[in-house]
RNA sequence: GGACGCUUAGCUCAGUUGGUUAGAGCAUCUCGUUUACACCGAGGGGGUCGGGGGUUCGAGUCCCUCAGCGUCCA
């Protein structure tokens, strides 16, 4: 067996053994097992990512999962893949061309595609590399991407059997414009900021009233040429006898608009007048459409003004727009007044600038299985962590809009539609939308193509990751879908991801699981996955979101190398709890490392303290265990290896990873390293008991490795191995984890059963060492190995101590422990095990040690007062649980007895 | 405007269904190279749990209210 160095050096050892789990096919989710599955889709990370914070603390709740799945013996599934990410993947591939001068219009369609392909062929498996560097055990031979084949197979069949349903339609309607993107977007990806600008006053003259005005205030003046009306409440006083007459547009060409009346108005703001603007408003739309008024659109699609807005504007930026229609306005006296305004504004997400609301055909989707959606979650069928989610995730369910599913783009599923050649396709009315003989829609496309022609859209990413659980598992290819293990890893256990995307993606998912997954089943057969764990965002020290932009963000690959992937894993997943944002601290990611060190040199010390025997299954190491030898602190130590096994169980069913986390460091490093290993260090000089300690050490190590695992996959490994635990069987993941209590039953069948007495006591030897310790280092001998202590103990407890005597000396570094009945002069403390003081007769400072132990009695008088309060108050005797009065009681006395004791003590000093 | 979070030690956070003297990591101070680990060990200091009110024998924990911060929705 090899020997283990001195250090923990991480990165060779993540290399090996990723590429010896991989290439023995360790990932692979085998469906025909016949044992429980456990199965997670990857949200697929856009093609174009490189790996954040976000990834790494996501994917590594999903590993952790999968880990501990197959380590309770389930046959797990970790599916991974990308998403082809329509606007982002066009606009990186159209930067590139621009630094060739050319646009993507310069190569057309079919080309400009296939440069795109080439690009993700070549730079698009960068993320999914890295998280191999991370540790993730996903079945890569089944990775996935929206583009392939077979997956855009099912998301056109989707579009064409949601059309034939009557779920999807072409409409002409108000969109979220992006002006650099050109294309359309979704209501989910326009983000509202607060945006500084100027309320203009603006005032048009009444046609037959020459020298009469009527006033609106605008943040938009450069839409001003747009205007078709200007609007004002019906029932507004100042503004009834207006109603039916004409203003002067005045901006761009001249043009006489009626002044029109509608409830739509908000009296309260501004002057109570609202300019209409149909093209370029929501709102403006809505009352122009009630009114009949024609939409006058006066902005390109890339957001310069067109004709429309008359040759002063026309050209220009839609920013510069308004500038200049400010300034003419001005001008012309029409301006009143410009007031500094803050208002609300739409902004592209991907492109991050203002969007245009803008009239346009597009293609849209009623959602399908709203109601069950909600019932799902709601009768718990599907449950989110944190629970809180749920009501957000109702709310959007209960306030759908239609889904803007088209794309003015050429990167993504092109829709599968048809028109007729020589149609005015713009000019089509409703029906005629769903005329065979003028719309074809179809996974093959119309068998006389030549008589044809495609629409040009593509759908919303979205629209395809939203089949994401099922496509990914063969859907709708029953032959594939068996193959691939559909009824076994269908539906999934667990999808992780962040509570940014529920509409995005958990909401629709879940609709299109219902809608699509084994028809005529029960709803919890349909839904796609069981749980949803929601993590936290990652934000820097400041509390700011970590960005690409903001630079804020540390890379996760130089966080591997300067810590090792499990170092990083075990810290990022400690300051990680459940539902809670979470501020960045490379010093818990050093923690994560350090504590792999920690674990390195605790197994270095087993190794280094006696010969190894068999490891190779818990039965053969508990079996080597002598009940009969066992000592307070071998009680102790398994008692706590039991409760520390129980609350990992516990966490996992809960989700709870940070404390899970927590409970394994409390654990292995104070209760198993700062106190076992060193009482070992006596127990292993004596040949009675040695053995008896190795196997327990052995043994303890081996259930903390198996917790551990999960969550730091390499090291774990490696210590697995070099620690003689796999025997023959491979790697720590082919074990099957023993929960607390098939430990515990073990135990009971070889005779091992926990001394609770026992191990209480440990806790009671504890508090005497850190006493002493205390003693000590507050008198400058702490690092003396040769202090005398006298110790005033009763029976009871000096049968403890001195049971327990070449341990306590050793760990409180005394020569000789006297017991003695009469302490005086010396400086003491009181423990629960009675009075320990050092032997200090020579040079005591008497004046020093009064104020101490003044210092101490008064602080203990505070509290026994209090307790007194306590039991003495009728009310709190009457109505408090027993066990409550009881504890209170026993700590009365323990109190007023060391209360005594001290005050003897200081008696004594004179 | 509505919904949901958050506010506990210098910093970042735990704190289960209310019940001993509120914990951890980091930082800080003192001591320390004793047969794993200085990526370490031992010890110390540091908090009226955001403010106010209430319920209760008892509140960091439950209720109301105010303030600040954050996120989502309109």
């Amino acid at each position: 067996m090899a020997e283990i160095s001195k250090s923990y050096e991480a990165h060779d050892i993540e290399k090996k053994w990723y590429a010896a789990w991989q290439s023995a096919g360790a990932f692979s989710g085998r469906a025909e097992t016949g044992k429980p599955p456990y199965t997670i889709v990857i949200p697929p990370p856009n093609v174009t990512g490189v790996l954040t914070m976000g990834h790494v603390l996501n994917n590594t709740v999903q590993d952790i999962l999968i880990r501990r799945a197959r380590l309770e013996g389930k046959t797990a599934l970790w599916l991974p893949g990308t998403d082809h990410a329509g606007i982002a993947t066009q606009t990186v591939v159209e930067r590139e061309l621009r630094k060739q001068k050319k646009t993507r219009h310069d190569l057309g369609r079919d080309k400009f595609v296939e440069k795109v392909w080439e690009w993700r062929e070549e730079k698009g498996g960068i993320i999914l590399e890295q998280l191999r560097r991370l540790g993730a055990s996903c079945d890569w031979d089944r990775t996935q991407f929206t583009m392939d084949p077979a997956y855009s197979q099912a998301v056109l069949g989707v579009f064409v059997d949601l059309f034939k349903k009557g779920y999807i339609y072409r409409g002409k309607r108000m969109v979220n414009w992006c002006p650099v993107s050109q294309t359309a977007l979704s209501d989910e990806e326009v983000i509202m900021k607060p945006s500084k600008g100027f309320l203009w006053q603006v005032r048009y003259e009444l046609v037959d009233q020459p020298g009469q005005y009527i006033t609106v205030k605008t943040t938009r003046p450069e839409t001003i040429p747009g205007d078709v009306a200007i609007a004002v409440h019906p029932d507004d006083p100042r503004y009834t006898e207006l109603i039916g007459k004409l203003v002067r547009r005045p901006l761009g060409p001249a043009a006489e608009i009626p002044i029109i009346g509608d409830e739509a108005v908000d009296r309260e703001f501004g002057s109570g007048a609202l300019k209409i603007t149909p093209a370029h408003d929501k709102v403006d739309y809505e009352i122009g459409q009630r009114h009949g008024l024609t939409a006058l659109d006066v902005l390109n699609a890339d957001g310069t003004l067109n004709e429309l807005a008359g040759p002063d504007l026309a050209g220009m930026d839609r920013f510069v727009g308004r500038k200049r229609a400010a300034e003419l306005l001005n001008e012309s006296g029409a301006l009143l007044e410009a007031e500094p305004y803050e208002n609300n504004v739409g902004f592209s997400e991907r492109a991050d600038v203002p969007i245009e609301p803008r009239l346009t055909w597009q293609w849209w989707l009623k959602y399908p299985r709203v109601e069950e959606a909600m019932a799902a979650v709601r009768d718990g069928h599907i449950k989110f962590y944190p629970e809180r989610w749920a009501k957000v995730y109702q709310h959007w369910l209960g306030n759908l809009q239609d889904w803007c599913i088209s794309r003015q783009l050429w990167w993504g599923h092109r829709i599968p539609v048809w028109y007729r050649k020589g149609l005015e396709v713009e000019k089509l009315t409703e029906a005629e939308l769903r005329d065979p003989t003028k719309l074809h829609v179809s996974l093959q496309g119309p068998s006389d193509p030549e008589n044809w022609v495609q629409e040009n859209d593509v759908l919303d990413t979205w629209a395809s990751s939203w089949l994401w659980p099922f496509a990914t598992l063969g859907w709708p290819d029953e032959a594939k879908m068996k193959a691939v293990g559909f009824d076994t890893f269908y539906p999934t256990t667990t999808l992780v991801t962040g509570p940014d995307i529920i509409f995005f993606w958990v909401a629709r998912m879940i609709m299109a699981g219902l809608e699509f997954t084994r028809p005529d089943e029960p709803l919890e057969r349909r839904i796609p996955f069981r749980n949803v764990y929601f993590t936290g965002i990652i934000r820097d020290q400041q509390g700011r979101k970590m960005s690409k932009s903001l630079g804020n963000s540390p890379d996760p690959l130089d966080l591997i190398a300067k810590y090792g992937a499990d170092g990083l894993r075990f810290g990022i997943i400690s300051i990680a709890p459940q539902g809670q944002d979470i501020r960045f601290q490379e010093d818990r990611i050093e923690g994560g490392k350090n504590f792999c060190n920690k674990l390195w040199n605790a197994c270095r010390f087993r190794q280094m303290s006696g010969p190894m025997s068999d490891n190779s299954n818990q039965g053969a190491i508990m079996a080597r265990l002598v009940p009969a030898q066992f000592d307070a602190d071998d009680h102790a130590i398994l008692d706590r290896l039991l409760a520390t096994t129980r609350e990992v169980d516990r966490c996992f069913v809960e989700f709870e990873f940070s404390a899970a986390v927590q409970a394994l460091y409390g654990f292995f490093w104070n209760d198993f390293c700062d106190w076992y290993v060193e009482v070992s260090k006596s127990k292993l000089q004596d040949a009675a008991v040695r053995d008896n300690c190795l196997a327990l050490q052995d043994l303890v190590l081996r259930q903390t490795l198996l917790l551990l695992h999960p969550f730091m996959p390499f090291i774990t490994e490696e210590l697995w191995q070099l620690l003689g635990y796999a025997g023959e069987s491979g790697f720590i993941e082919q074990t099957k984890i023993e929960n607390a209590s098939s430990v515990a039953t073990a135990g009971h069948t070889m005779g091992l059963t926990i001394d609770q007495d026992a191990a209480q006591a440990v806790g009671q030897l504890k508090t005497l060492v850190s006493a002493a310790r205390t003693l000590k280092a507050e008198r400058g001998l702490g690092s003396r190995r040769d202090t005398r202590f006298l110790m005033k103990a009763d029976e009871a407890a000096w049968t403890i101590i001195s049971g327990n005597l070449a341990k306590i000396s050793r760990l409180i570094g005394a020569s000789e422990i006297v017991r003695q009945d009469n302490i005086e002069g010396a400086p003491a403390t009181v423990t629960p095990l009675g009075t320990i003081a050092v032997d200090l007769a020579a040079n005591l400072d008497v004046g020093a040690e009064k104020i101490r132990l003044a210092k101490e009695l008064e602080s203990l008088a505070k509290h026994i007062a209090g307790t007194e309060a306590r039991l003495a108050n009728k009310a709190f005797t009457h109505k408090a649980p027993p066990a409550v009065i009881e504890g209170a009681r026993k700590q009365l006395a323990e109190q007023v007895a060391k209360h005594v004791e001290l005050a003897r003590l200081l008696k004594a000093m004179g």
